[in-house]
Parts: structure tokens; C-alpha cells; sequence
DNA sequence: CCTTGACCTTGACATGATGTGAAGGTCCAA
DNA sequence: TTGGACCTTCACATCATGTCAAGGTCAAGG
């Protein structure tokens, strides 16, 4: 299978199959006389792991930390789990200080009259 | 005021100050004969400014708006309201997908034992 | 058999915000 | 005068991704 199909397959765009080769994520694939990339139906699932692990909003150290439990029989789901709590936490943590954010810039709002007059508590606030 | 020190004071690292004023956010800073960047306070008021904007999560585009609004005596504070809640509402969604994806890992972890043995339900739902 | 279009290759440049490091000039206090 | 703290520019790195350019390959149709 030519890279476009493994692409169109797994979900991962070329570039993204051609930049995890180049940073070791995924092993070099095969390639035809021509040098034409060749993915087995293997690879394409190994591609979609990682699709997946990404919408899951793992970085890519981690997916590489997930991908050897996933190909290693001796594993622990303990270790597997302690990856997803840990990223969970780190989630959390993110969502949380956008809300945050967005809290605060609310209020800000709720103090603004918000009408053709210039005085705005928003700006004083980003002054300060 | 040396760059160091305007850093200092308005909590923008030299290396953004510079790169603020490389990208045009900020105008070119006075120069000594030393070719030192010189700084008065308003510019320092001005990085402040950029700083509590970028706490709050706005984009350096968004900045640029809000430093125009900032210096526009006949601005509409509904304007200046306008962005902010458009921000805000771009960090709720944010916001939300992150909190979706660790809602998805913790039923996931929630349904993996997390012990020595190899099966768990988090890499099967990676591979598929 | 040759052309055409779709596909592949590598390499490079861009994003956005930020860090780091190197090589070299400036300033000030002792 | 010298040492150390400061400044200058330039360049490279991060992370994940897009895009563009120049060129090779493949398959189908005239």
C-alpha cells in the first residue's frame, strides 16, 4: 500500500507518517524498487493507534511510551493505566486553567457596559 | 531602562521583548549611541499590558487588536467586549475538549483492573 | 509508444511562543 | 585597567503540522 492509501487508511496524513518515520516513532518502512513507501495492514493499524492516542491528546513521547506496552505481551495494564491517570491529570489541569481564563475574562465582560462609550474595566483590568 | 531591566519590571523576557518588536507588536525601541534598546515607562506599561493579555490566553493577533483599542480614545467599549468574549468563548471550547478527553480516559482507566496482568481495555480502544 | 495526470520522493520554509547558546561589544565599579 | 554584568545579533531547537518546489514513477488511454 502507497503512503497516500496507508494515510487515507489510519487517518494520519502523509506528512505526519513520513515525520514519525524520520523521529523513530513508527520503524522505517518498506520500500519498492522504485522507493516508493510500502505499508502492511499492520503498519496502517499501528498508524491508527497513534491517530487515536493523539485525538486522545497524548504527546508524541508518550505515545511512543504506549505503543511498547502495546507491542510488549509482558506488560502490565497497571503501567498502562498509570500513563492514561497521569495524562488524565495533566488534561485536567490544562481544562482547568483555560477555565480560568475564561472566567475571568467573563466577569470582565459583565463589568463592561459594552456600548460606543471608550471607558472599559476590561482594558484597565489588562493594564494593571 | 535597559532591556533587562524593562523585562524586570514588566515581566516580558528579553527574548520577547525582542520578539515583539521584530513582528512589529511593540515599535522599535529607542536606541543609545551604545546601540542599547532604551525603554521608558510607558513602553513598560505597554509589555505589561501585553503580559496580562497573554495570561489571559489571547493570541498575539488578538493583542495587537486589543493594544490598537488600547490607544484609540474613541474606541467602543463594546469593541474591546466583542474580543474578549469571542476569546472566551474560544477557550470554553478548548476548555471542553480537553475535559472531554480526560473523560474519556478515566472511564477507561475505570474499566482497566491496573494490575500485573496484560489485557486492558485502554489499548484496545487505541487500536481500533 | 508516448502523453497525461495522479501519485510518490526529498528538502526546505512557515507557523507560535519561547529557550538557549555563541561571538562579540558596552558599562560601571573597584 | 580589568572583571563581571549587561547588551547586541544570529542561529538553532522545540512540537505538530502545512505547504511548496523540483523531480521521479506509475497506470491508463490515444
Amino acid at each position: 500500500m502507497n503512503i497516500g492509501a496507508a494515510a487515507r487508511a489510519s487517518g494520519v496524513s502523509q506528512r505526519m507518517i513520513r515525520h514519525y518515520e524520520e523521529i523513530g516513532l513508527i520503524p522505517s518502512a518498506a520500500r519498492r524498487d522504485s522507493g516508493y513507501r510500502d505499508y502492511s495492514a499492520a503498519d496502517v493499524h499501528r498508524l491508527r493507534f497513534i491517530a487515536n492516542a493523539r485525538d486522545l491528546g497524548f504527546a508524541i513521547g508518550e505515545i511512543a511510551k504506549l505503543l511498547a506496552l502495546w507491542s510488549d505481551q509482558k506488560r502490565s495494564s497497571g503501567e498502562v493505566r498509570s500513563l492514561a491517570l497521569a495524562h488524565a491529570g495533566e488534561l485536567g489541569r490544562k481544562a482547568e486553567a483555560l477555565a480560568a481564563m475564561r472566567q475571568t475574562l467573563l466577569a470582565l465582560a459583565e463589568q463592561c457596559h459594552g456600548d460606543d462609550r471608550p471607558d472599559c474595566p476590561i482594558l484597565q483590568r489588562l493594564e494593571d
